[in-house]
DNA sequence: GTCTATAGCCCGATAGAC
DNA sequence: GTCTATCGGGCTATAGAC
């Protein structure tokens, strides 16, 4: 975990990284600047330096993770087999968790990042898109229980993923065995 | 649904159902006094009448959710075999959700009801202990899968319950099913 | 039980010096 | 790149008339 070589973004990182510590404790929206800046040791304008609104912050952070769900979106797009799209599907909703668990969580549980990310229409493609390769065509209610198991059940581990005394290879070989038991129904 | 008989609380039921509808909007801390007041037609003072701070009126709002759920908790805690006292606070923790699904979303998934449910020492040990008797005793990975996904996924299609095309009798026959399907494994 | 009015605080955001 | 200082506004909550 080295710092980046350069100068430049330093400081950038170090706003995102205790922004985010801070908005899981306290969701975005009980998170002030002011919170920001005193866990930095400096002033809100300084903050203000880096980033011209909060708004700038809470896309900042959720950014990279965002990127990486809408990449796995797009390759299992390119499937053109329901069932196999539908794998890549879970599986690159595991993998983003697995990756950017902490990140993630705030995405799904806060609504005030929700607010936020509404009105940014490719993320809502791309949630949109991820649920419906997840559902598969024409889903009955027994697929419709099943992806809302698998989707929240991966943010609420990916939520306490530290805690969870499970390398990541074996959290991710169980979330995917469970996805597949829950998947694998008649309906 | 006809309007209680009596005067007596009428227009404290009125405010907790708007109260209740803007949190699942806009989550607890993006819900001012001023929305509640507005979307009622009366000013803010009127409200303070009712509730002497923001945080009785979350905790109004979510009581009856969490005495149905500790009720459940207590029965499960009677039984003595594992098993059947899991299956117990499976079934309690789906009729809670299916019965006030609205509700336990704000719980589930807002920071700001989180912050201020923390504290209330009631609520913090029927969640530990609904969680306990869902895990059962010495979980592995593949129990601690099962149960967030359990858990989250009854809260995530809680949210919208409405949504889905499905009656009460349907859904809870599913969600119990898919829990089944999750817990009957080997470790 | 509802109103007007306001206190007192913290918020996000800006201006301008160093 | 960080600072001090400040603006305008929304917030929770209170006081007191009707």
């Amino acid at each position: 975990m080295a710092r980046p070589v350069g100068r430049r973004g330093e400081t950038r990182e170090r706003i995102l990284a205790v922004a985010l510590d801070l908005f899981v404790e306290h969701g975005a929206r009980g998170t002030s600047l002011q919170m920001i800046a005193d866990a930095l040791g400096v002033t809100k304008a300084a903050v203000y330096h880096q980033f011209r609104t909060k708004e700038e912050i809470v896309l900042a952070v959720v950014r990279p993770s965002l990127d990486q769900l809408m990449a796995s979106v797009a390759v299992a797009q390119a499937a053109e087999d329901p069932v196999r799209r539908r794998d890549l599907a879970v599986e690159g909703l595991v993998d983003a968790v697995l990756d950017h668990h902490r990140v993630l969580f705030v995405l799904q549980g806060d609504p005030g990042a929700a607010e936020i990310l509404q009105g940014h229409p490719e993320i809502e493609v791309t949630a949109g898109r991820l649920k419906e390769f997840l559902l598969g065509p024409d889903p009955g209610i027994a697929r419709i229980v099943a992806v809302a198991m698998i989707y929240g059940g991966v943010m609420d581990l990916g939520r306490k993923a530290d805690r969870v005394g499970a390398d990541r290879r074996a959290l991710r070989r169980e979330l995917l065995a469970a996805a597949r038991r829950l998947l694998d129904v008649p309906t």
